[in-house]
DNA sequence: CGGTCTGTTGAAGGATTTCAACACTCGTGG
DNA sequence: CCACGAGTGTTGAAATCCTTCAACAGACCG
């Protein structure tokens, strides 16, 4: 259970600061496709994703969904704040199988007060966070369906590439309905898109996969 | 100079420690229109509203601007974290003849290294904003422009609204190109849309203002 | 081996942009 | 003080991007 140095904002602890924090924490198992919590219940911890991925998503009144963020190990999500009436802003799956930490968001904020450096730290990740979602707030008004599936293609890249024999593969499944509802469009669309993209070369793609084959040339679909 | 009493996150200190905090910070004025930064500068500061309104731009290669945030007094903005090579995300131009703190990035973070309470308060507001930005990204994804200006007339009235001989005037200059800004449209189809809902007793508007009169059915039109 | 989930493609319809023209307001300088 | 010009707001019509509806093919699962 020592995976909790793999944190970044706990990696400014030191080794007994983070045995007293571990104990704190509690971990558990979910299977691909299992809800770890519901946008709109009662916000009470605070998580991090120790193996597997986990997606958020926000769900409108018509079922319409949007992926929000995809996390990997080291990522936190669920609540932070403490404030009253407080409530998931979204719903938290597993992507892949998954291994998660949780802990109750008052011993957080405990945490949080005894270590400046941990909130320092947590404040540089969710300012991070807030900056990429501002980016992703002009990508989506100023960009052509296109050029919003080349810029995620290339920050899944960032986060989930390997090398492969294939080119850069996405180290996660990755549906043409998952795509659609990061770029704010239909499974249709997001299929025909996909389609050209390997058509031209940039990509290889199968059931629930992607490999990104020429960076610079999303780029320039995606920087138009 | 006491006004930074005002700003959320150290009212959380002692008005010795505020004293001590003051001292670090420098003031400025800002007429209309003035920048007060740049996109892709140096991030070397830490600004606080205290008087007048700023907003928050980003540029694209184009010409084409979003419209993210609209500030007023107490809003912190410009950079928190001093990763290397840090530039600042957006523009920030005074939307009103303004005035704004400004500190180091350095000794900001020295204060929170020295107050615990006032990097947690920091933290909240950013995480605040970061579910913000998250709830435009749904409706930017899923509304018709329509909804989105109503969802956009919403939160500025909550944010700017005061009861007036109009109904809630905002009490800010707001243009057509503003709004479209803010809702990755056209100013053409924002103008259509403020025409439309003008027509339907929704709101008053002229040059450079509106007022929310009913806004009850501007809310039906932003979750439909 | 059938059923469900995923991916693909076509065609019609709709929402929004773009281009264009014009009215009005405000501030500034002659 | 007035006139001009820049900035702002409005409206129309054509063009375009995207959605929606529909049908179908293949893959994976029990």
């Amino acid at each position: 259970m020592e995976k909790l140095g793999m944190v970044p904002f706990f990696q400014v602890l030191s080794a007994d600061d983070l045995r007293q924090v571990n104990r704190k924490f509690s971990a558990r198992h979910y299977r691909r496709n299992e809800t770890i919590y519901m946008q709109d219940e009662a916000a009470t911890m605070l998580r991090v994703v120790v193996a597997g991925k986990v997606r958020l998503v926000r769900h409108t009144l018509e079922g319409k969904d949007i992926l929000l963020d995809m996390l990997k190990p080291g990522d936190y999500f669920g609540s932070l704040s403490t404030g009253k009436n407080n409530v998931y802003p979204e719903t938290a799956i597993a992507h892949t199988d998954a291994c998660v930490l949780s802990i109750r968001l008052s011993e957080f904020r405990t945490i949080l007060n005894t270590f400046p450096q941990v909130a320092v730290s947590v404040l540089d990740i969710t300012a991070n966070r807030l900056r990429a979602s501002r980016e992703k707030i002009q990508r989506l008004t100023t960009l052509p369906v296109e050029g919003r599936i080349a810029s995620i293609l290339l920050s899944l890249a960032d986060k989930f590439g390997e090398q492969s024999e294939h080119g850069l593969l996405l180290q996660l499944p990755l549906s043409r309905k998952d795509l659609a509802d990061m770029a704010g469009t239909s499974t249709e669309t997001a299929s025909r898109i996909m389609s050209q993209f390997q058509e031209d070369g940039l990509i290889t793609s199968g059931r629930q996969w992607v490999a990104v084959n020429d960076k610079a040339g999303l780029e320039e679909i995606s920087s138009e």
